[in-house]
RNA sequence: GGGCGCGUGGCUCAGCGGUAGAGCAUUCGCUUCACACGCGAGGGGUCGGUGGUUCGAUUCCACCCGCGCCCACCA
């Protein structure tokens, strides 16, 4: 019997176009989603019946390209799986348009600077084009500019992930500097605030002169840059000295001492003394630390305030001064010798020299000092030219310094314990990843700083009290009511005070400082979630099912939600974490904008079809980094287009239907139901990929060796009941591969849908092994076995035909198959039938044996 | 220096203890009444190297080579 939902409902009756097409699937089936809400939240589900998906919010003011496509679509594929399986899928979309980037583009786009001293400007219009000179605007004029920009950009973003397929809830999107999101990002912090997780501290911070702002260890990269090794001599008195080599000599000037390998023989007799800095004639003292290594350079290196991290540490374990030459915008700054700690045994030497360095880049101060040492013949023999990696800030574009600020903190270092654990129990796909993770979190060496020099971000919520002197009272910040979140410092006012103490002595002054995006970008699950404004929603949701993310940003993003949501909630942000690779251009590196390599994903979508597009996306398994490939577009609407053809075929003439009785009907559809068991398996396990190409394999069998056998059967050729089975058994599979096939091609499939099943098919229920077979009373195991020789006896014969060049329609008197395949029993008429073999036989033989009619001679006519 | 991944036909990739697979490309053939955006068939690989475990290894183990990514205190 065929069970009634396989039956076309009266009410739909079949139509089927006459030449179906893929052109303009994308816009007529975006419409009819958008109208009928296909993909809406149903937000009175209960938590477990809820899939909840942390969508990256991608940054708006870059532009989307095929790894965006990529990976979104892998999302995608398990959404739509889910939400088949009766999931109230929750899948919003959010705009990273917070931070460097916008203000970057902004920049640019309107020929801006923002300059936080001049007042708003309500009537500011911003230039037409951009001049050579940049204007100058007020801080909330720049914020306007940020947010007019990322709002067109918003549009075309939408615009395109519509197209492409993604079933996300556009009713619920948010913006990283959006309300909601700054209020979560302000009373998160807040709250870690009173814990003390949230601390500052003036310190040695890593900082790019550029941007001018601290950046977080997170956000570094190595770029290997040319420099050289330059010898340097250091008096120790009485003519004796000591050379040591470094690759930054303009920071002579801030080095506090020298330091050697306590066990190292050379220069053990000299710790505990001092030696004088060239140019400058400054004592320092040569001291021991194990970090100092005996086979670089000379042995015995300068420290320095500061030029790199090791620094750092030496400084902070040696208990060292500090003497800091390199400012905020990373020239040397003025200094006067004699004053503030700059003792000198020779001053006005030390000042002549330093004058010549002052307020010079320190590339230029380096060319500069390399001339003076020289000329002090302090500097031994000439540099020696080397390669080596230098710290950049990951979007800068000159070397970090170490600039010594006030910033603030979130502590990591406390948790790295309850981080490990909880990597461990979030489960990873693929599972590899999870060691990237562990790595990052081992590596650890200092908090986070979660402050940043700039202007388009989260402000920190905090006001500090202004001393009678003026200065700020930093240890005892003013913070507002979480319920008057979200606030700006720079612009509202404490409780308790008015607007006309701001920044006078008894009154108070705003944090300047805004939040690191990735402080924003770390409260995605709680931002999307609603908490703080929604609870109902958020208990519903959170944590959430799945993380999708690249895994280029499991240092900053992942790791960070991780501890958000451990340091916040003590959970971790959701179960799951599907990791996708890049898209690799055919030279095997990675796609970027730089190397002027990116396609526009609209013109791919426009070429390929959106289901094209995605078919390439979907064969990349989880995790692994995929070639940049037309040709499996090509290859994935053509698959489309057979589906098409297929059910058209399969649907052309549906009647009669009836019992499915035939051997090679139950065969397949117990291979199929095979089929589905698996691809549900998998698709639980995130291996979207392989199931697409296991259905794949299998649709095409059905339609290359299925469909032409049967064809002569359902025709009728062999009776009613038998045309029968064939009709019933194919409406049956069809059903089902559609919504194999729908989390991978929403478009081609919901069409077919539609053109004989009520509603869409993407809401549809996702298929079960029983469901397929339950026309069939249950599996067929026997019948099964069938259809692999079925389509075994059928190559044969056709081989046989292409081997002697005959026509596909050509009559085999008689074919002799071997033996082996001869179970197949009253499946053999139909192979018989599809091959025009009038006389098939099954035998011991070890080849095929197959004899042709010879066409008749012109003398017989 | 540490970690992870990968090395299978020209290309892109599956497979993973028991006689090498797919798609693309290539060659040959076919106006076959769902589809020429189609159909059928052929050729093409000592599964990076060397050892080991095993009755048997592309598949497991060890080492090595190559590629990629991540991390590292890079004076």
């Amino acid at each position: 019997m065929v069970r009634m939902s396989d039956v076309p409902n009266p009410t739909h009756p079949i139509v089927l176009p006459e030449k179906p097409a893929l052109e303009g699937l994308e816009a007529k089936w975006n419409a009819v989603w958008e109208r009928e809400g296909t993909f809406r939240f149903d937000a009175s589900a209960p938590r477990e019946r809820v899939f909840s998906v942390d969508t990256p919010p991608p940054t708006v003011s870059g532009s989307l390209h095929v790894g965006h496509v990529f990976s979104y679509t892998h999302t995608d594929v398990v959404a739509r799986f889910q939400r088949m399986r009766g999931k109230a899928v929750f899948y919003p979309m959010g705009w990273d348009d917070n931070g460097l980037p916008t203000e970057r583009r902004v920049q640019n786009y309107y020929g801006v600077r923002c300059e936080p001293s001049l007042p708003y400007d309500p009537a500011f219009v911003p230039p037409d084009k951009p001049g050579k000179q940049p204007v100058s605007v007020s801080r909330p004029n720049f914020i306007e500019l940020c947010n007019r920009l990322t709002a067109e950009d918003e549009k075309a973003f939408e615009h395109l992930w519509r197209h492409l397929g993604l079933s996300v809830d556009w009713t619920r999107t948010y913006a990283t500097i959006g309300r909601r999101a700054q209020r979560v990002s302000q009373a998160a912090f807040l709250r870690l605030l009173a814990k003390g997780t949230a601390y500052q501290l003036e310190a040695p911070t890593l900082w790019d002169v550029d941007f001018r702002t601290a950046v977080a260890q997170a956000e570094l990269e190595d770029r290997e840059q040319p420099g050289a090794y330059h010898r340097i001599r250091f008096a120790r008195g009485g003519g004796a000295y000591v050379d040591i080599e470094t690759t930054r000599p303009e920071l002579i000037p801030a080095c506090v001492a020298l330091v050697a390998h306590p066990d190292d023989e050379r220069y053990k007799p000299l710790f505990g003394t001092t030696v004088e800095t060239p140019l400058f004639g400054v004592q320092v003292p040569v001291r021991a630390h194990v970090l100092a290594d005996p086979e670089k350079g000379s042995g015995i290196a300068m420290i320095c305030t500061f030029g790199d991290v090791t620094d750092v540490t030496w400084w902070r374990e040696l208990a060292l001064p500090v003497r800091a030459v390199i400012a905020a915008n990373g020239t040397l700054r003025p200094i006067v010798w004699g004053s503030e700690g700059w003792a000198s045994g020779d001053a006005a030497r030390a000042q002549a020299a330093y004058d010549q360095l002052a307020t010079l880049s320190a590339a230029k101060a380096r060319a500069r000092i390399v001339e003076l040492l020289k000329e002090a013949g302090a500097l031994i023999g000439e540099p020696r030219p080397i390669t080596h990696p230098v710290k950049f800030y990951e979007k800068g574009d000159r070397p970090l310094e170490i600039v010594t600020s006030r910033q603030w903190f979130i502590k990591t270092m406390d948790f790295q314990a309850d981080l490990i654990s909880r990597g461990r129990e979030l489960r990873w796909h693929p599972e590899y990843m999870q060691h990237r993770y562990e790595n990052w979190v081992n590596g650890l060496t200092g908090d986070w700083c979660i402050s940043r020099q700039r202007f388009f971000g989260v402000p920190f919520p905090v006001w500090y009290p202004v001393r009678a002197d003026g200065s700020y009272d930093y240890a005892n910040p003013i913070v507002p009511d979480e319920s008057r979140l979200p606030i700006d410092p720079s612009t509202d006012v404490p409780d308790g005070y008015t607007a006309a103490q701001r920044e006078v002595p008894g009154g108070f002054a705003g944090d300047p400082d805004v939040m690191d995006t990735w402080a924003t970008s770390s409260l995605t699950p709680q931002i999307a979630s609603g908490w703080l404004e929604d609870e109902d929603l958020f208990s519903r949701v959170f944590p959430m099912d799945v993380r999708p993310q690249a895994h280029d940003i499991i240092r900053t993003w992942l790791f960070d939600t991780v501890l958000r949501a451990q340091l916040e909630h003590g959970t971790l942000p959701w179960r799951n974490a599907a990791i996708s690779g890049w898209v690799l251009d055919p030279d095997r590196k990675k796609m970027s904008k730089s190397k002027g390599n990116v396609v526009t994903p609209m013109a791919l979508l426009e070429e390929h079809g959106s289901d094209g597009v995605r078919y390439w996306a979907a064969s990349g398994r989880p995790g692994t980094d995929t070639a940049f490939d037309p040709a499996q577009m090509k290859v994935g609407r053509r698959l489309a287009m057979k589906l098409l053809n297929a059910a058209r075929f399969s649907l052309m003439q549906a009647e009669p239907r009836g019992a499915i009785t035939e051997p090679l009907d139950r065969g397949m559809l117990t291979r199929l139901s095979r089929l589905v068991a698996d691809a549900t398996e998998m698709l639980d396990a995130y291996d979207y990929a392989r199931v697409l190409e296991r259905t794949e394999a299998f649709f095409w069998g059905f339609c290359d060796d299925y469909l032409e056998m049967v064809k002569s059967r359902r025709y009728g050729d062999f009776g009613p009941e038998a045309a029968a089975s064939a009709n019933s058994a194919m409406l049956v599979a069809l059903s089902a591969m559609l919504r194999l096939f729908a989390p991978y091609l929403p478009f081609v499939t919901e069409e077919v849908w539609s053109w004989w099943r009520p509603g869409s098919v993407h809401t549809a229920a996702w298929p079960t092994p029983e469901d397929v077979v339950a026309p069939i009373g249950g599996a067929d195991a026997a019948a099964a076995d069938v259809y692999g020789p079925a389509q075994e006896a059928l190559a044969l014969v056709r081989q046989r035909k292409a081997l002697e060049k005959r026509p596909v329609k050509s009559v085999v008197t008689r074919a002799v198959l071997p033996a082996a395949l001869s179970g197949l029993g009253p499946a053999a008429r139909d192979v018989q039938a599809a091959t025009h073999v009038r006389d098939l036989s099954f035998a011991a033989v070890a080849e095929a044996v197959i004899e042709f009619e010879e066409p008749a001679s012109p003398a017989a006519r």
